[in-house]
Parts: C-alpha cells; structure tokens; sequence
RNA sequence: GCACGGUUAGCUUAGCGGUAGAGCGACUGGUUUACACCCAGUAGGUCGGGGGUUCGAAUCCCUCACCGUGCACCA
C-alpha cells in the first residue's frame, strides 16, 4: 500500500510535481515516425506580449482535452504550441516604455528599435507559455514556434512573393482606415463600428452666381470643410436641380466649389444636400473620382490639420480644429442649427480612437480560393461547431473585399519589395535581396500581423511534421476571429497546401462577468487565472469552467463555479483516499462472482455514464462530458453506492467484500480514465496512488471501459426502489424532527422477498424490523415506499392529529397525480394516438398510484 | 434595417414533443470512522407575452417584447 492521502487534496504540489515529470518524460513529443493514426491540433497563437485571461483558460482546456483524448484513444497527438508577433500591439508597448524615458521610436531608428522590440520579447515575452503550462497544457513545446522565428518569416515573405507573381497582390492608392494614433494603415476588420453621441451641425454654402442664396449642408466633421471640393445633391432632388452646374463658396480657405449631382445623396437625409470631401471620406472619395474633382488632403497622419487647412487651423488637433471650425462658422453667420446626433464612427480596434479615412499608397491582396473556401465550409468538408456560424461565415465571403495588407510599423514582416534608385518603375520583388542592394530601397512598410497567422496550420511545421500532421484536425477558437483568421487560413491552406488546413473548428463562447458585460482590463473584471489555479488548483479550475460552458454559448463567469471545480476534485481525492483505506487492488471480479443488487445498478449506471460521455465527446460537447462525470460520480457513486455498499466492504464474507471492491475498483479506474483530459494531474496522481498502472494514465486504453460483467435488470430495479424508499422515509424521518444521526427503531411493513440491510444502514434505522403482518398502531407515523410501508415508532412523541394531516397532504397530492393520468387515460384521442408505449407507461403509474393511494387510505383509517 | 443567438426556481443553468431537473444561495437537522471543499432533508418554477400545430408543447410553427452579437447604413 502507498502513502497515506491526506484529507483535503492540495493540488499544487501535485500539479507542478507532475506537470514537470511529463516534460521530463518528453509524453507531449509528437513522433512523427509513429504508426499510430495521426492527431493534430495547433494553438491559436496568443499574442507574445499577452498574459493568460479566461479567455485562453477556456479555449486551452478544450483544446487539451481534446489532445488528451485523442492520445487514449490511441492517436499520434501533435498540438502544437507558439506566440504571435502581434505587429502593433507589441510595437505599442515598447514606444510606451520609450515614452517614459521621454523617446520616441524615431530617436532610436528602425533597426535601433527593432533591435529592443526583440529585447523586450526575450524578457517579457511568452509569459503565457509558462502560464500554459501551469494550466497543464500538453502542447509539444520541443516545437514551439514564433511568428518571427527565421523560418517563419521565410514563409511568410514565400507567400508574398508568390501571391504577387499570381497578379493576386497589388500596391494602389485607395482610401483606407488610418489610425492616427498608431501611424498606419488598418485593414477593415481591425476598425469597431462604435456608436457615438454627436453633433450634427447645419451650415450654408452662398451660391456664387446668386448672392443672397444660400444652400444649407449638414455635416458631423466640419473640421473637414477646408477639404471640400464640391457639394453634392440627388439629380432628382426637384429643390436643388436648377443649381446644378453652379457654384457656391467653401467660407474657408474661401473658394468657389461646383454644385454637382449624383446618385450617391439620400435626398431624405439632413438637407439633402451633401458636402464632398475626397480626401477625408470613402463616399466621398467615389464621388470625387466620378466627377473628377481635386482630392484635397488638409490632414496630417496623425490627424492634426495642415497648412491646406489655412494658417488658423495649422497644427491643430481634429478635433479642436472641429471647435473652431464650428466658432468661425458661427462668426460668419453661417451656422443654422447643431442638433444632438447619434451615428456610429469606427475606432481603432488597438488605439482605441476614431479611425481617420485617408488616402495612401498600400498594398492589397485579392483573397485566393475564395469559392474554394466557401464551398468547403458549406459542403461540410470543414465542420464549424456550433452550425450557425457557417451562416455568418458565408456572409462575410459572399460580401468579402481585398485585403489592405501593409502596415506602417517597424516591428513585423519587412515587405519583401525593393525600388531600383534610378528607375522607379523597376521592382525587385523576392525573397532574396537584390545583389546590388545598392541601387535599391526596400519598401519601408511591413505586413499585417495576419497575413503571417493564416499561414499558421502548416507554416508553424517543418516539413517532416507537415507531411505527417496537416491537415489538422480540429481547431479551437473564438468567434471574434472568424473573419481576421478563420476564413484566412482556410484560404491560405487551399492556396499553398491544396489541402483545408482543418476538419472542424469549434468556436467557444465568450466569457463575460456575473453581470453579463464583457471582460475587459478597463472595467478591472477579468480574474486572474493564476490566482484562480492558486486557490483552487488548475484541475479545479479546468473542470469548473467546462461544467459551466455551454455549447459556444456565452459564459457568466462567476467564481463559485470554480469553487465547485475544486470540491469536485477533493470529492475524487476522498473516495479515492476511502478506497485506499480498504487495501490493494482487488484486481477484478472474481469467475462466478455474485453481484449484489447495488453493485449491479452502479455498473449499469456507469454503463450509460460512458455511452453519454462518448456520444459527449463525439459532437463536442464538453458540458455534457464533465456534466454526466460529475452527476455519476458524485451522486450515483459517492451517496449511493459508497453507503450502500458500506454493508458488503464490511462483511465478513471475503468473497462479498472481495465483489464490492472489485465494483468500486473498476468504476474508479473507469471514472479516472474518462476524466482525465478534464482534470489531468489529479487523476495521474491518483492512477498511481491506487496502483491502476505505473505508466501514465496519458495512454491508458479506453478499450476495457464496458461493464466486465452482465448485469441482471432485476436487481438493478430492486436497488433503485430500496433507494427510492430511502428517500421517502428519510423524509418521514426528518419531518418528525428525528436527527439523521439517531438510530431510530423502524418497521418495515413488505410483500418483498428480500435482504433489508442496506436499507437500514441508509435510514440509520437500527433495529429495522420486517414484519409483513404488522397492522401499524394509532398515531405512529408512516411512509409509503416502493418497497413497503415504513413505520417509525416514535417513544412519547404520537401526535395522531399531526399524523393525519401530513398524510392527508401527501394523500392529496397523489390524487392530484393520480386525477392527471386518469384524464389522459380517459381522453380517446390520447388512446388511440399516443404511441403504445407511452399509454402502457401511463397504466402503469395510474396502478402505482391507486396502490399508494389505498395504502395511504388504510393508513388514515388506523390513526 | 438585415442576420444569428438568448429569455426555465433569488443566481448560474440542463432539458429541445410524453410525470419541469441540477449546482449555488435560503431554511431545517447532523462531530453517522472517505470527504464540513461534507452528509441528510425542506421550501422555491403558470419554462418572457400572445396566437397556432398536436391526443399531448418548456420543447415544433407564427408573432411581439426585451437582452446580446455580427453585418449594412451612418452627410
């Protein structure tokens, strides 16, 4: 017999003890060279600057789960680890460390800055790959990878490359989202529409060729009408037609703009008349190209206006230059009203301020294997899970446009395009650097951070591990990134692998507060996983998170849950410690051994707790899995059968011990095995605590999880109804006021042929007397059980009056249910239509009903 | 405006066509030799409103309301 367990588990020690014995034993490896069938998964890259939120939490401990199942079931498992360079998010935190010493990146130089960024990243970077590892993640660290590493960035730039000599990569100058905080171009999905109270200010225009008429505008951004290079109405506005063709006066810098028209203007909204700022608005960049007018640009990158703005707004910020544009108008007489308006701006998903429409040079990509992609999804090639994602996937496809692809950042992937010094229109566009660099500049711009993370299922593996693992199977992510890398990759696999780059992809939920808002470090309502694994071990947390996340429902967190993860553990620990106490294993059943009727209800129940935990496991549903684990084990195993069989482990018949054990030694052994993706280190502790094997459980087969014997369905009926009767007198007792631990005498009044102890050690009933002829006596209280009347002879303490109005409670109450049935019974169409079986079941517990209810009758006569 | 989710006991939720179930919280009783991170028991629900289909609806259909998410519009 090992050491002796300790009462409350303390995880800790246990987690980190076995955490490092698998890294030492190298069983998160991927062999390639395996024969086994092979299993892959990667990890969504977190961000090398991000530490570990709940979001990570949950979506790991699927992801782990799902990597450990599939190493029991046999599988060949790579799940494979890594860190994203995470272009600007990473470049922000290291100008924000500048700022303090009073720098910025443009002190340092690009290579100076770059030369800290990977400082920095060396440092601080990858804490989360350690955080994983405490949460127990048995990713194959041996092949971690970062965006960056050099090979990585040889895939990257291949892609490049290669996309641009598929003509699917252009440099244009288009109108894109520029953030002027960060100094870059943003592709469409980092922009968050975000409602915003404004103003919606009307103003006039005078029209040049009739003094003393005016033309009123309405407009929200009049720090932009320096810009304006026309104004614009419905041709088939009948208000404003006789003015087309004729100008009015921009008030500053004041010029004469023309009145055009174009389809474009919504005569109903404001005045119907709009002004046309090309530089500064997408709608209004179109019309400009239509009718071809001056693009006037009156911003600076970083959103403070220029000298084409005038001499007063120079160097203003956009917004105070709002202010004063709104003064000036004022001063001129040319402000009609403002009115409170609510209208949605898009902010920087990073900065977090308004996006600036602006014109620049870019460079876009048109999206490979576009149909391809589509189809795989809808065709269910590629499985999303849950379904209905499928139907937002499409949307974005059907609706997708190209891709602004370079960044204005130092820190990512340098775009691998040089320009010949002398003849500008010579590109230089590959992997390798010109020979003659020269005669060159290469492009100063780098790529999203994106266009490196779709290429992750097969650029994060060698080509050993390529061959062998891609595609994958399944990945788990959320449904924020469906668009910024869902779809992305699936392009990037079909384009340079032919090949989907995965089966299934099953998007979590979102975690939110008790509340039900969103986790986000300004509202300081994130938890911290860490502390969480501290208080209440990582296994805890794991089990206790996946109990409470539905089928990619959004989750409210609430750290109770996680508590309950916690007693969860210590419930296994002790019944495993109390299995302990009893001696060795038994080593299995012995031939020709007699199952009692609680042994055999618990194998049958077991029985149907693996049939749901696979068909759990089969459809992704990790609920369910811990649900019916946690329901069996704890109720069904631990209050049921551990009491029940209390009697038979302290028999002094060998073989009837020896049964009872041999039962609790297989639905443990069982219950480690079907548990263990959930809570991994406390059942390898406990595998090798109770002796099941000196191997880690990690590849412990499924193949043995059957009931080892038959089960007779009669006696597993008995034990159900003896618990039933459990139930119902332990009622009987506690309504009486008779503390669960007194021994109380009871009698047993019963027809059935059968062994009572069990009963009576579950009542605490001592001495339980079972006598078929007992007629009952006036006053003594009464419970109808399915096993017979239960009477509890109560010393001094007959209360006839009491007695007969709880039973006439109770009477009352099985007529109701009784009245129910008989109706249904008694409705033709129930008959005839309902299936047979649902009838013959309604039969039978309108008899069961009327049997109770004459016993209960009988009783109220004897009182 | 369009689409997709959600609305079940005080809280978190399961059930998705045949007697509404769990955990937490509340209340009552318990030092029953595995566990107080526990055990036993009790109360608490017209399953968001309305209509329909069906012998039968929390469950299917329609409709409304509210909450959430995505997309579009946004002068």
């Amino acid at each position: 017999m090992s050491a002796a367990i300790s009462t409350a588990y303390e995880p800790r020690e246990v987690e980190e003890r076995w955490y490092r014995t698998w890294l030492e034993q190298g069983v998160f490896r991927a062999d390639p060279a395996s024969p086994k069938p092979p299993y892959a998964i990667v990890i969504p890259p977190p961000n090398v600057t991000g530490i570990l939120t709940l979001g990570h939490v949950l979506n790991n401990t699927m992801q782990d789960i799902l990597a450990r199942r599939a190493r029991m079931l046999g599988r060949e498992v790579l799940w494979l680890p890594g860190t994203d360079h995470a272009g600007i998010a990473t470049q922000t935190v290291v100008e924000r460390q500048l700022r303090k010493e009073k720098k910025t990146r443009h002190d340092l130089g690009r290579d100076e800055f770059v030369t800290q960024v990977w400082a920095w990243k060396e440092e601080h970077g990858g804490i989360i790959i350690r955080q994983l590892q405490r949460l127990g993640c048995s990713c194959d660290w041996s092949r971690e990878r970062f965006t960056m590493d050099p090979a990585y960035s040889r895939e990257v730039q291949s892609a490049f490359v290669e996309l641009y000599r598929c003509g699917l990569i252009y440099r244009g100058k288009r109108m894109v989202n520029w953030c002027p905080v960060s100094l870059t171009a943003l592709s469409d999905e980092e922009v968050i529409p975000t409602p915003n109270q404004g103003t919606l200010y009307v103003m006039r225009y005078e029209v040049v060729e009739e003094p003393g008429v005016y033309l009123a505008i309405a407009t929200t951004r009049p720090e932009t009408l320096m810009g304006d290079t026309a104004v614009a109405v419905n041709p088939k506005d009948p208000r404003y037609q006789r003015l087309i063709g004729r100008h009015c006066w921009r008030p500053f810098p004041r010029a004469a703009i023309p009145i055009i028209a174009d389809d474009a203007i919504d005569p109903e909204f404001g005045t119907g008349v709009l002004k046309v700022t090309p530089a500064h608005d997408p709608v209004d960049f179109e019309i400009g190209q239509r009718h071809h007018l001056p693009t006037l640009d009156v911003f600076s990158p970083d959103a403070t206006l220029n000298e084409l703005a005038g001499p007063d707004f120079v160097g203003l910020d956009r917004f105070e230059a709002r202010a004063k544009a709104v003064e000036r108008l004022r001063e001129l007489g040319l402000l009609v009203r403002e009115e409170p308006y609510q209208n949605t701006v898009g902010y920087s998903e990073r900065a977090g301020v308004p996006i600036e429409p602006r014109l620049s040079e870019q460079w876009f990509l048109r999206y490979p294997k576009v149909q391809e992609c589509l189809e795989a999804v809808a065709s269910g090639r590629i499985q999303f899970r849950p379904e209905r994602w499928t139907k937002t996937f499409e949307h974005w496809i059907a609706n997708i446009k190209d891709w602004c692809i370079s960044r204005q950042l130092w820190w990512g992937h340098r775009i691998p395009v040089w320009y010949h010094r002398h003849e500008p229109q010579r590109l230089h566009v590959d992997v390798a650097p010109p020979s003659d660099p020269e005669n060159w500049d290469q492009d100063p711009d780098v790529l999203d951070t994106w266009f490196s993370s779709w290429l992750w299922p097969f650029a994060a593996m060698d080509d050993e591990a390529r061959r062998r693992f891609y595609p994958t199977t399944d990945l788990v992510t959320g449904p924020d990134i469906i668009f910024f890398w869902v779809a992305r990759m699936i392009m990037a696999g079909l384009h340079f692998q032919g090949e989907i780059p995965f089966a299934n992809v099953y998007f979590t939920g979102l975690i939110r507060d008790s509340q039900g808002r969103k986790m986000s470090k300004s509202l300081g309502n994130s938890p911290d996983p860490l502390e969480l694994i501290a208080k209440y071990g990582a296994d805890g947390l794991r089990f206790g998170l996946m109990r409470i996340a539905p089928h990619g429902q959004d989750i409210r967190f609430d750290e109770k849950q996680i508590e309950e993860g916690r007693n969860f553990a210590n419930k296994l620990w002790n019944a495993c410690r109390f299995r302990q106490m009893q001696g060795p294993l038994t080593g299995g059943f012995q031939p020709g051994q007699q199952l009692s009727p609680y042994t055999a209800r618990i194998l049958h129940q077991l029985e149907a707790t693996v049939a749901r935990v696979n068909r759990g496991y089969a459809e992704y549903l990790f609920t369910e899995v811990a649900q019916s684990i946690y329901d069996f084990f704890w109720s069904d195993f631990c209050d049921w059968y551990l009491e029940a069989a209390k009697n038979e482990i302290n028999s002094t018949d060998p073989a009837i011990r020896q049964g009872a054990l041999a039962a609790i030694d297989h639905v443990i052994g069982v219950v480690l095995r079907l548990l263990h993706p959930f809570m991994p280190h406390l059942t390898e502790e406990l595998w090798h605590r109770l002796g099941f094997g000196t191997q880690t459980i990690q590849f412990a087969t499924l193949d043995d999880l059957a009931a080892p014997m038959p089960v007779d369905p009669a006696l597993v009926r008995f034990a159900g109804q003896v618990y039933d009767s459990v139930s119902i007198a332990r009622n009987l007792r506690a309504e009486h006021h008779v503390p669960s631990n007194r021994k109380a005498r009871m009698i047993l009044k019963t027809d059935v042929d059968g062994d009572f102890a069990v009963l009576a050690r579950l009542l605490n009933a001592e001495p339980l007397e079972v006598r078929p002829d007992y007629e009952g006596e006036p006053g003594v209280p009464v419970a109808i059980t399915p096993v017979g009347q239960i009477f509890l002879p109560l010393v001094g303490l007959v209360d006839t009056g009491a007695e007969r109005e709880r039973l006439g409670k109770e009477l009352a109450k099985v007529e109701a249910e009784l009245e129910t049935v008989h109706k249904k019974l008694a409705n033709e169409n129930f008959v005839q239509r309902a299936p047979a079986a649902v009838v013959a079941e309604h039969r039978q517990r309108a008899g069961a009903f009327l049997e109770r209810l004459e016993q209960l009758r009988e009783r109220v006569a004897a009182l």
